[in-house]
Formats: C-alpha cells, structure tokens, sequence
RNA sequence: GGGGAGGUUCCCGAGUGGUCAAAGGGGGCAGACUGUAAAUCUGUUGCUUCGGCUUCGAAGGUUCAAAUCCUUCUCUCCCCA
C-alpha cells in the first residue's frame, strides 16, 4: 500500500474511498494535487474542522500538492448536509472576514510557502455564474430523484429544505470540476458528512470531462462520551484566541474522556503513530500524562510553542496545590489596590472574574460550597474580600479564585 | 390562494384564568467519590438592592387577576390547489 495512504489509515483517517486501488496507484506515480473546502460561514474554525486539515497535512508530508478551497461563494448558500435547520443567511462582508480569518488559521496545519500548497476561493468562479448557462450545461448532469435519496437531503425534507440549500451539491460539484480543470485536480477528500457531494463532483467530471476522480472520506469523530466533538455547553471551541481562550482550548483536551485519547493523539497530533499508542495505552493516573501531551502538542500546533507552555504551566499551577509554577497562562485581570480597601464582597467578585454570570448564580456557588480564594473554601455569601486576601508570590500580587473544581480566575492586584 | 395545527424558561416537553418563575426529562452548575477521567449518589438551575422585578412568538384588549380569554400581526409545520 502507498505509505501516505497508509498513514491515514493507521491514523483514523480512512472511512470511505471511492475508488481505493485507484488512489493507491496515483498516490505511488507522484505528487497528487487534493482539494478540500471549507467554507467560512462563521468567524472561526472550531475544533471539529480540523480533521481534514490534520489528513491534508499528512498528505503534504508525503509529498502531494494541498489545494484548500475556502468556501466564499458557497457560504453564500450554506450546505444542508448533516443539519437539520436552515444556515442564517450571511452577508457577503461576513464572509469575506470569515475567510481572512480561516486562511490564518489553515496556514497552522498547511505550508504555503512556494508552491507546496494552494488556496482558492470558489467565489472566483461562482459569483459570476450565468444561471441559464449553468443549469444548462451542469444542471442537466444532476437527477433529482437521485438526489432525494442522499441521505442529508431526506432528513431536511421532513423538516423543510429551501430551493437554494438544494443546489449546494451542484456547486460543490462544480468546484470539483474547475479544480480538476484548472489544476488537474484528482482527489478530494473531506468528512463523512461530504461523501454524497464528493461522488456528485466525480461523476460530473466523468461525464464533461471523461476523467477520472477520487474521492476520499474521514470517519466524523465522535466522542465516546456522546457529546458532540468540540463542544461545551458555552458553545463551540474555536481556533481563535479571541474566541475560545488559549487556556480553555488546552484545557478541552486535557479534559477529553480516557476512552479518547489514543483516537486524539492520532488524529490531532503530528506524533508518530507509535508514540500516540504508547500514550494513549497507559492506564489510571498515568493516563493523565497523555492527556496532557495531547492538549499540549494541539495547543502549539494552533497557537504556538510559548502559548502551550503558558497554557501547561497556567494548568499546572492551578491544579497542584501551592507551588511557583507559572500562572500567567491562567484566565486573569487587572485590580487596584483601592477597590479591595474598600472591600469587594465574595458574590461580586466572582462576578467580576467571569466565573460566575450572575449574582445569583454566584450567590449558589458560595452557598453550594464551590467558591475559593487562594485555595481557601467560601461559603458565607456575605463575606467581604479586602486587601488581606492578597498573596504575593514571585514578586507578583494576586488573587486566586476558584470556582468549582475545575474553573479559575487570577486578578493581578497593582 | 384555501383549510388545519402550532410557537412555553438552554433543549425537549406539560400546563389550569388566580395556589405559575411555570410539572417532567435532558443538559448545565455545585457537593460527595476520584485521576483536572468515567460511572454513581445528593443538591441546584430567570434576575434581584431579597422588598420585589421581568419571563411563556409580537403588539394591543377583556378582567380585581392572564402563559391560559379576545383582536391584529408574525413565524413554523401539515393537507388541498
């Protein structure tokens, strides 16, 4: 077998091909040229985009030529496979902002320097289709019957799918084509969810072109605990740090279940193979040192070596007990002297941090015995922080404070 | 275009003119147990200056009192054309 296929299939990469005896063949004559899409139809990335970026990547390695198309004018339409509502509509700004901030961070996994790898935008192409032009020459190639049977066209026609959703895989279909036009174009791959576009875009260049093309789909990961992939109950985590803080996002995968580690390790690291197994065999407490490999390893790939480190230290330092560690990594905010003269009282001051919405949501963490200052437990909801609660570690003054077991806040007192 | 059903707190989903901040479940949060795991058990889950205040698609109206009745609007789904 071809060793990048390999890779992918030793790293989880593999769920359906197409044409596999095909793929092995192009993939040993040289370099292939791959398109993915991704369409910015929000301001980031969250986690679960990443897989096809992490099997491009190895793609690269093994030689092969990366196209990224970012979805410009797709995301004008919105694709209906996997949801089960209709998109919001965005404005064209919105997308063009979207995609500047996707190309950033598609550049973590991709190298573009020189002409390792391409990025397209399908607006180039799609924008100025002419509708009679493009029902006549692509439109007549796609069955509707067909189409009906998909199975992320059936589900929305119990709940309500729009005319324009419809048309997504013609124009998926159609991007498949100019690729394969323009770059000579083989192989896309993508998620589980795209497998029905995917195999539209083939046959469309088999019947206007005669060619040949292949299509390669990744397994949609899946969380042993049930809950969706990459997200928590305050939304999705995303690639970018405005969004979704460095610490949050390292803390995510700190926090993955045991059963998913070793899955991770594959599929969102740059390890080896045989060191992602190792790691993600070990059992008990020393699993936990997987766990931490993963978060760290992920967080530099996005976010740079220095944050990883601050992320770790910041974790560290907030889950060992005393200690000098680093904590600059942890969620924090500046206080004055002043205010805590005058006394802040406990619910507002966990208010203030964040970790609580409300007063009355803080109000039931200190009664509920969640609440800490410098690892000191409060349950008086009336209690009054003062300037005593400082602690001056490493030449630095701070509060602590810790809500739950898991969620901390640093305000640097100066 | 005609007819029907419906929009309830994060989600699903009960709901009687007053005893509804609204059953139940899910999810979340907190506590116990732990390994920053899973499972389990317990508590909690609109906001609050703790007096109250603002919620049941939107706006009006009836009433001492409305999520519950009336009107208009709006959105969704279904059937017919």
């Amino acid at each position: 077998m071809n060793a990048a296929l390999a890779t992918l299939k030793e790293r989880g990469f593999f769920k359906q091909c197409t044409d596999e005896d095909l793929l092995n063949k192009k993939l040993d004559e040289g370099p292939v040229r791959i398109y993915v899409g991704v369409d910015p139809t929000g301001p980031s990335m969250h986690v679960g985009h990443m897989v096809p970026l992490f099997a491009m990547h190895h793609l690269q390695q093994a030689g092969h030529l990366p196209i990224v198309l970012v979805g410009g004018g797709t995301a004008r339409i919105g694709d209906p496979s996997g949801k089960t509502d209709m998109r919001k509509m965005l404005t064209i700004d919105q997308i063009k902002s979207n995609a500047e901030n996707l190309k950033k961070q598609i550049a973590n996994f991709i190298e573009f320097d020189g002409d390792k790898a391409k990025l397209v935008d399908n607006a180039d192409w799609l924008a100025d289709l002419n509708y009679i032009d493009f029902l006549r020459d692509i439109g007549r190639h796609f069955s509707v019957n067909r189409m009906l049977t998909f199975e992320a066209y059936k589900k929305r026609l119990e709940k309500g799918l729009s005319f324009i959703e419809f048309n997504y895989q013609l124009l998926q279909s159609y991007d498949f084509l100019e690729l394969y036009r323009r770059e000579n174009c083989i192989l896309q791959i993508g998620g589980d969810d795209q497998w029905g576009n995917i195999v539209a875009g083939m046959e469309l260049i088999r019947r206007m072109e005669g060619g040949e093309a292949i299509g390669l789909t990744f397994p949609l990961v899946t969380r042993s605990d049930g809950k969706k992939m990459g997200k928590t109950e305050k939304g999705a985590i995303f690639l970018d740090p405005e969004l979704t803080s460095i610490y949050d996002f390292f803390q995510y995968w700190r926090n993955v279940a045991d059963a998913d580690v070793e899955k991770f390790l594959l599929l969102y690291t740059f390890l080896p193979a045989d060191e992602c197994r190792r790691l993600g065999a070990l059992k008990d407490q020393e699993i936990n040192k997987a766990k931490e490999v993963l978060a760290y390893e992920l967080t530099k790939i996005i976010h740079g070596e220095a944050e990883a480190n601050k992320a770790m230290e910041g974790a560290r330092a907030a889950f060992k007990a005393g200690g000098t560690q680093d904590k600059s990594g942890m969620p924090s905010a500046g206080m004055t002297v002043s205010e805590l003269e005058a006394g802040i009282n406990v619910m507002d001051l966990f208010v203030q941090s964040g970790l609580c919405s409300s007063k009355s949501d803080a109000r039931r963490l200190v009664s509920q015995n969640g609440a800490s200052i410098n690892g000191e437990k409060y349950s008086d909801v009336d209690a009054i922080i003062g300037v005593e609660a400082i602690n001056e570690e490493g030449g630095e003054k701070e509060i602590v404070l810790k809500a739950g077991k898991k969620r901390f806040f640093r305000f640097i007192v100066k």
